[in-house]
RNA sequence: GGUGCGAUGGCCGAGUGGCUAGGCAAAGGUCUGCAAAACCUUCUACAGCGGUUCGAUUCCGCUUCGCACCU
């Protein structure tokens, strides 16, 4: 179950576990985290009371968990949880991490944070160029398509590069996984006005139901990526005196609804979606019977 | 009623007699282990009508609107 932030993908894969007796696998990268429940608008403490829930809260915000360390994790969940269930419902809102999941990524050297947090601190001293030249030397097969303004991209080129000893351009292969069980994704669409209308709106509930006492209770944990989280930047910026509490809640809104567009321009390439309007459960339990069927 | 100042793209805002400021917002896009991250692209406007000029968003006049002051 995919779609954008909002859009409602919670209460549907919940009356879709329900419907099917079955249980939940969360495929979104930020709801992995304990202490962060309201920011990240995990399920209720209803909703986990009735569907067990996997991948949701059963981590520190310092135990990262990375789309590759997802992937081998969350296979091997689904792989005992096949052994009860038919059907399991797997919820989130993550590309990537989704399609690590369905698709699966190269064999790729694992354990490499230390050499990025190496070239993380040559990017600070020596800036991107001086990345970008060894990168030209060490795969210049990869050097010639990637975003050389990107950082990102750069550093995560170089430390495949380092570690393998290999160009990483060798090593991307595309190829997708075959799964030990059938995919069906179903997604959530809603027209964009409304959509960004039921951001806005769930934004407003964050803050009443306290998200700002929240982000200060995770507030010395802002260095780690897993705060770098729309809800919680925004609120660390109001606690540095940088903006108003009143703008912290604009921007949390207007950065909700450009994640909401970027995700949309992700799953509108992802192949073989079975789009659904708004919250409709019995669309989406007929789609899934359908697919049991076959 | 009079005088002065102003009118620039969805918003803010600089500027020039010919050579698309810039920022924000928005939209579109990229994506194989930081991904709610990171990054890329796009958006030629000068209130209206005349005049001067080879050429006016830029100069002049009038009109409309806004602001300030005067009566």
């Amino acid at each position: 179950m995919l779609g954008p932030t909002g859009s409602g993908k919670t209460d549907l894969a919940v009356a879709l576990a329900q419907h099917f007796h079955t249980e939940i696998i969360s495929t979104d990268s930020r709801q992995f985290y304990k202490g962060m429940a309201i920011g990240t608008a995990q399920p209720s403490a209803d909703q986990l009371a009735a569907i067990p829930h996997h991948f949701i809260a059963d981590r520190t915000p310092e135990q990262e968990l990375s789309a590759g360390a997802y992937e081998r994790e969350a296979l091997a969940r689904l792989e005992q949880l096949f052994t009860q269930y038919d059907v399991v419902v797997a919820v989130g809102g993550s590309g990537l991490y989704i399609d690590a999941l369905c698709e699966g990524f190269d064999e790729l050297p694992s354990d490499t944070a230390h050499i990025r947090t190496e070239l993380m601190q040559r990017l600070a001293s020596e800036g991107l160029e001086s990345l970008c030249l060894q990168l030209a030397e060490l795969d210049p097969a990869y050097y010639q398509v990637v975003d050389r303004h990107n950082p990102a991209r750069i550093v995560r080129a170089l430390e495949v590069c380092l570690a393998s000893g290999r160009p990483y351009s060798e090593q991307r292969t595309a190829t997708k996984r075959t799964r030990p069980f059938k995919i069906l994704r179903i997604g959530i669409e809603w027209p964009r006005e409304e959509l960004y209308e039921r951001i806005n709106r769930r934004v407003d509930m964050m803050i009443e139901d306290g998200l700002e006492a929240e982000a200060r209770s995770v507030y010395h944990l802002r260095h780690l990526s897993s705060l770098q989280t729309v809800g919680y930047r925004e609120m660390f910026d109001y606690f540095d005196g940088t903006i108003s509490r009143d703008e912290a809640i604009e921007l949390i809104k207007r950065n909700s609804r450009r994640y909401a567009k970027r995700q949309m321009t992700w799953f509108r390439r992802t192949p073989d979606i079975e789009w659904i309007m708004k919250k409709d459960v019995e669309k989406a339990k007929k789609i899934v019977e359908i697919f049991c069927e076959e």
